[in-house]
DNA sequence: CTGTTAGCGCGTTCAG
DNA sequence: CTGAACGCGCTAACAG
């Protein structure tokens, strides 16, 4: 089957992009020694620019040229059909570490992402990678590495991502004792805060407006009714959680809602210390009608206590989560929880590093994008 | 505070490793040029290894020595800490993409993930990139990408990693449609097969013994004395749930237990889905008493609904998952479920790479681990 | 033990 | 429109 010049414009992006489907039949593979006019010394069975040229009776410079997004049009279309024909047919892929070297940037991004079983951060970092995968001309690569919250390992990371001299760096996984490692990262490439802030550090930021969020919730539980509620607060040293919680707080005051207990708070946002957490509200005098939950998997944890305990959601206890995850919208009793702008934040920091790349403009471009509540049954 | 050797040595590690949480204050970072004995044009702020060797009078060649792990030997003792301590005061971080275009190595690997939500991947994920961090003397760096179960993207996946260079290839995500990519992209680059398996493909492999799994199931229903049982099958496409469909029925048959209604297979195994599958299991004549969902998460959703409608479980109906997740601990009705060799799997797949990066040798060295029962509330 | 030399595979001048 | 030459930053081979 000739190659017909549809498919090698396709290939064109494909070379890149590898939508191309047919890289070069084996016999392709084994055979492209025979197009050789001279013997070449050939190192491995990888196939490089220089072989290739030779092959083609071209200058390598011709072959770059032709193979390149865009300065092809400085070829003439026949050479240009033709360079990519053979390319094609001997699988010809360019090598992406020769070419950093060389342009002196590599395509590739640091991602940095405190937790990897996190729907949330998984679900921003989605939309990251979608958009720098096609992003103006931009292909970039994505890095990823999980800290857990752990300085060293977060260190470790930004010099591993420096070392291999990613364009610029995107943390989901920000922390107030990160705050000097980052800087210190941002003198040397761009470093993008998504999904966490900190607390005077001012790097370019795609955030979710967490106080909001909270005041949402509080609002919720005061229009229908309740008069003492309480709130189990996600690890404190998060500005996300403190600022959910200020958010919730404000909003009582305002509303004549008492918070009891109060000052609740859990060490990680998971599941099993939510489940624990239980018995403390449970034990409150007067207890609260109404929990808001930092997250949706400290709300299963209690829902779940709740079930265990014969207590009916939400006629003896409202509970309202925060995340929007999955599992909230498949329960029983579906969680009335708050959507997370995932979309916008995950593409406000993709839009940010590929600005901030183009031209080193380190303006000040944060964004706050608004979260937005959405009641089920269990509130 | 004058560096002391003890420091210095840390930093040996620490340049690779950024162990070191002081990686030269900001002055000097900004007066590093005045260590130079001639000027030298300096196009960046980025110091590189011949900048380095001019301010230390030495010749790049034995600052490389001094800083490499393992041939700092070669260098003095008085000259190593020299230029380990400049290298430290001065911020310099070697250029891994040079240095991986001169060794003819990357020292990354590429790691394909079908879905970044899964748990069970990710743990195995995990143990891997713990592996690859520490394993022997290498410190490799994972690039991930997640395929979603679509050969384009699974495509593209490779291309890019092989434009990349990778030393080696891990996929979680295989399945049947990808035999040729890999197979083709294992004639670059060796490439491991993780959780996953393709039928007639012969790559080393870390699998999971799913047909065991499968067949604990039905004899721990037979020991409970269950007559009617039936399973939820995951995708039919993934050899995984093939198996443990098959050594469920084996074992059914063996133990005279009756399969109503079978061919329950769902499109995705998540919980909404395992949600709505139940109505089949609950309108089947006669109607199971216990059901074996091929994960927790098609699990959940069955449970669910049970709870939706006022079942009860296990009386009404037992039910067992597979996988273990976090979410099956901290049910009210904690799931009796299959716990996934995780640790096994991800270690194997990343000897496996270690050993066919080293040594070309693509000996055939799959290994299957056995899963085990965890019985608890719901059955 | 250290310096010298020679590329790794590309992209980008500058000529023609 | 194409070819010749240079160098990105590093490591490996070979001398000394």
């Amino acid at each position: 089957m000739p190659l017909d010049n549809n498919r090698l414009h396709k290939y064109c992006s494909g070379l890149w992009r590898a939508n191309a489907r047919h890289n070069g039949t084996m016999e392709d593979r084994a055979n492209w020694r025979f197009l050789n006019v001279n013997d070449s010394p050939i190192q491995g069975s990888r196939l490089n620019m220089k072989e290739l040229a030779k092959a083609l009776n071209l200058d390598r410079s011709t072959v770059s040229r032709a193979l390149s997004e865009d300065k092809s049009h400085l070829v003439g279309l026949e050479t240009r059909l033709r360079v990519r024909e053979a390319a094609m047919k001997l699988g010809y892929r360019t090598d992406l570490t020769a070419a950093a070297l060389r342009k002196g940037r590599t395509d590739t991004v640091g991602i940095i992402v405190s937790d990897l079983g996190n729907e949330t951060f998984i679900t921003v970092m989605r939309q990251i990678m979608a958009d720098l995968k096609g992003n103006g001309a931009l292909h970039m690569t994505p890095l990823i590495g999980e800290t857990r919250d752990d300085l060293a390992t977060t260190q470790d990371l930004l010099h591993r991502f420096l070392s291999r001299r990613v364009d610029a760096i995107i943390s989901l996984a920000a922390s107030d004792d990160q705050a000097e490692a980052l800087q210190l990262a941002a003198l040397q490439v761009p470093v993008v805060l998504a999904v966490r802030s900190i607390r005077g550090v001012e790097l370019p930021s795609a955030l979710c407006d967490d106080e909001a969020g909270g005041a949402m919730v509080a609002a919720h539980f005061a229009a229908r009714g309740h008069k003492f509620v309480c709130q189990v607060q996600g690890p404190t040293a998060a500005a996300t959680f403190r600022n959910r919680a200020r958010g919730f707080s404000r909003v009582c005051k305002q509303s004549g809602l008492s918070e009891v207990p109060s000052g609740l708070a859990v060490k990680n946002a998971t599941t099993p210390e939510g489940r624990q957490v239980f018995a403390q509200v449970m034990a409150a005098d007067p207890r609260p009608t109404a929990i808001f939950a930092h997250n949706d998997s400290i709300a299963i944890g209690l829902m779940e206590a709740l079930r265990s305990e014969g207590h009916r959601c939400p006629e003896d206890m409202a509970i309202v989560g925060f995340n929007n995850t999955q599992m909230s919208r498949v329960l029983a009793i579906p969680l009335s929880t708050v959507d997370y702008p995932t979309v916008e934040v995950g593409r406000h920091a993709s839009r940010l590093v590929s600005n901030l790349i183009e031209n080193r403009d380190y303006g000040w471009k944060t964004s706050v994008f608004s979260p937005s509540l959405l009641v089920r049954a269990s509130s």
